[in-house]
DNA sequence: GCCGTTTTCGGCCCGACTGTTTTCAGTCG
């Protein structure tokens, strides 16, 4: 049992205590760890059997124990008592923004809601109005984010569907029948979030599958040349069958959108039998267009002139910025942070934690600035030397104010090597407003770095409007790079505007904005999207050798 | 249910924002 799956049972745990009005102490201690938890390098299954569970703060005796119960008896007695005093829909009902544990509760005990279809109806019969502190707005707000939710709910992101389709493959790879298997799809092209995952087998023996897969995926369902229903973790999948000899045609087919295979059949007969794709684009003498291009025919296009560009890989990051330690919100310490990168491979770490108005996030107050000053300064005597040697940078992610100003004195922040600028409050905004305020922070002199441009949240928050054009342009013009922020939560700058960026002369910094060890490998999935929006190596930030990244900080 | 330089009880992350009510509760980050 991997240790989000105990967190979740555990966070669960926490609301359904609230929910039932129990003690909510009791929950917050479920709450606190939960994240615990999640923040920890090794298994806490492996933990608990060694007995070092009860050393991580927040967990203590009681904890340890249900994580016991939980992993050798795959469940949490206490989550499934508690489940069982409330309507299954009711969690649900909570997922909807703005309807936290009381409210629910609340709809729940005195309009009888007990799901999201009854919500919806409630509330579009004007009946929640009725309850003492639900105005007609509440109201409007529960419904057009009971329908976000909806929307989000028939999507999966990337990192969720990758880790589905990585368990079938690996069950399926060993099977006799199967010659060959891959992801396909939107998937393969690396989009952030998908409405379903798609596999394509190779095999001579398409029924033995079938049946294999029948037994496997719930909700299965045949089709004609594919199999579909549910993997992992709900995980929609589509697997289709191709005999090995016509495989590339195949994966071709089922890769790419109408859009690249039109454009790519106007350039002559697609062969119907390749083994392989790259045979296939050869035939028509074209260069092979990346999976990650397949969206529209516009690669298609420079592959005719073999132009397409060279584009990024994790091998060519040097440096890993934006990064979190226990000074603020991270799991693991400054030290142990920049060991971590160190054994990755990179030859510079940016450590930015959080400045102090972000309270919740322990955010650094001016003399905790300082004291990290010193830590960095003495680590990198430490570890400037030996095979690897890493060079740790002081910076810090600011946050952007409501004014557009960042969060410290400017005699503090020109101390800094360098900052990342974001937004972590006062989302809803306007457009202009929005634009404005992070045209003021790009303008500031000690800003390098915009950090998640947009603070979208895949399939949980929309992104507070800005006009991109314009904060490309002040990036240029003020010589700020623009993050794309790695966490596959939130993969914020968003692909489709990273050409536009890049063909302005600003520079993309691929950031994993770790907050624990494990998470510096989020940088893969910021790759994977820089991907998609053409970037190359000579356009990154962090893909800049050690020497020239700090002629750029120069 | 956890924790401890008030150490076996008593408090528990903190401030902004929203929508409500008219001084505040709930949610979110």
């Amino acid at each position: 049992m991997q240790n989000d799956d105990i967190a979740q049972a555990f966070q669960d745990t926490a609301d359904l205590l609230e929910l039932t009005a129990g003690n909510p102490h009791r929950a917050r201690a479920f709450s606190r760890a939960a994240r615990a938890i999640e923040g920890l390098e090794a298994s806490a299954a492996e933990r608990v059997q060694a007995g070092t569970l009860t050393e991580v703060s927040g967990i203590g005796a009681g904890m340890a124990e249900h994580v016991a119960e939980l992993v050798n008896g795959g469940s949490l007695p206490l989550r499934d008592e508690l489940m069982g005093a409330v309507p299954p829909g009711l969690m649900d009902v909570m997922k909807v923004q703005g309807l936290g544990t009381k409210r629910t509760r609340r709809l729940w005990t005195e309009l009888g809601i007990t799901s999201l279809d009854e919500l919806e109806r409630a509330a579009e019969a004007d009946e929640i109005t009725a309850l003492s502190g639900f105005g007609a707005k509440t109201q409007q707000n529960i419904l057009d984010n009971l329908r976000q939710l909806r929307r989000y709910e028939s999507q999966w992101r990337l990192d969720d569907a990758w880790a589905a389709t990585h368990t079938l493959l690996e069950a399926l790879r060993p099977l006799p029948a199967v010659n060959r298997a891959a992801p396909t799809g939107a998937l393969r092209r690396r989009c952030e979030t998908l409405s379903r995952a798609e596999v394509l087998v190779a095999t001579e023996a398409p029924k033995a599958v079938r049946d294999w897969l029948e037994d496997r995926l719930a909700e299965a369902a045949l089709e004609d040349k594919a199999v579909t229903g549910r993997g992992t973790e709900g995980v929609p999948f589509r697997v289709h069958f191709t005999p090995p000899s016509h495989f590339g045609t195949a994966w071709w087919r089922t890769t790419g959108t109408e859009e690249h295979c039109a454009a790519v059949s106007t350039h002559g007969e697609v062969p119907t039998a390749c083994a392989e794709e790259t045979a296939l684009y050869d035939r028509l003498d074209l260069a092979y267009v990346p999976p990650a291009l397949r969206e529209t025919g516009e690669a298609v296009a420079a592959a005719a002139r073999h132009a397409l560009p060279s584009l990024i890989t994790t091998d060519d990051l040097h440096g890993c910025l934006h990064n979190h330690s226990t000074y603020s919100d991270g799991s693991h310490s400054l030290r142990e942070m920049a060991v971590a990168a160190r054994t990755r491979g990179y030859s510079y770490f940016g450590i930015c934690d959080h400045s102090q108005s972000l309270q919740i996030a322990n955010g650094l107050s001016p003399d905790s600035v300082r004291t990290q000053r010193e830590e960095v300064d003495r680590l990198n005597e430490e570890l400037a030397t030996g095979p690897s040697p890493i060079r740790i940078f002081h910076g810090i992610e600011s946050d952007i104010l409501r004014d557009g100003s960042l969060d410290y004195e400017d005699a503090l922040l020109e101390r800094f090597d360098f900052i990342v600028a974001s937004v972590h409050s006062g989302f809803s905004m306007h457009e202009d407003e929005a634009t404005e305020r992070l045209v003021r922070a790009i303008e500031n002199p000690f800003t390098r770095i915009l950090g998640h441009p947009t603070g979208r949240l895949l399939l949980r928050r929309e992104g507070y409007p800005i006009d991109h054009a314009t904060i490309i342009e002040a990036c240029a013009e003020n010589d700020v790079a623009l993050e794309v922020n790695a966490n596959p939560n939130r993969l914020d700058l968003d692909w489709r505007w990273i050409r536009q960026a890049a063909d302005a002369g600003v520079l993309l910094s691929i950031n994993p904005d770790a907050h624990s060890t494990q998470q510096i490998a989020n940088t893969r999935w910021g790759v994977a999207v820089s991907r998609k929006g053409w970037l190359t190596p000579q356009q990154c930030l962090n893909a800049k050798p050690l020497p020239a990244f700090v002629e750029w900080l120069d």
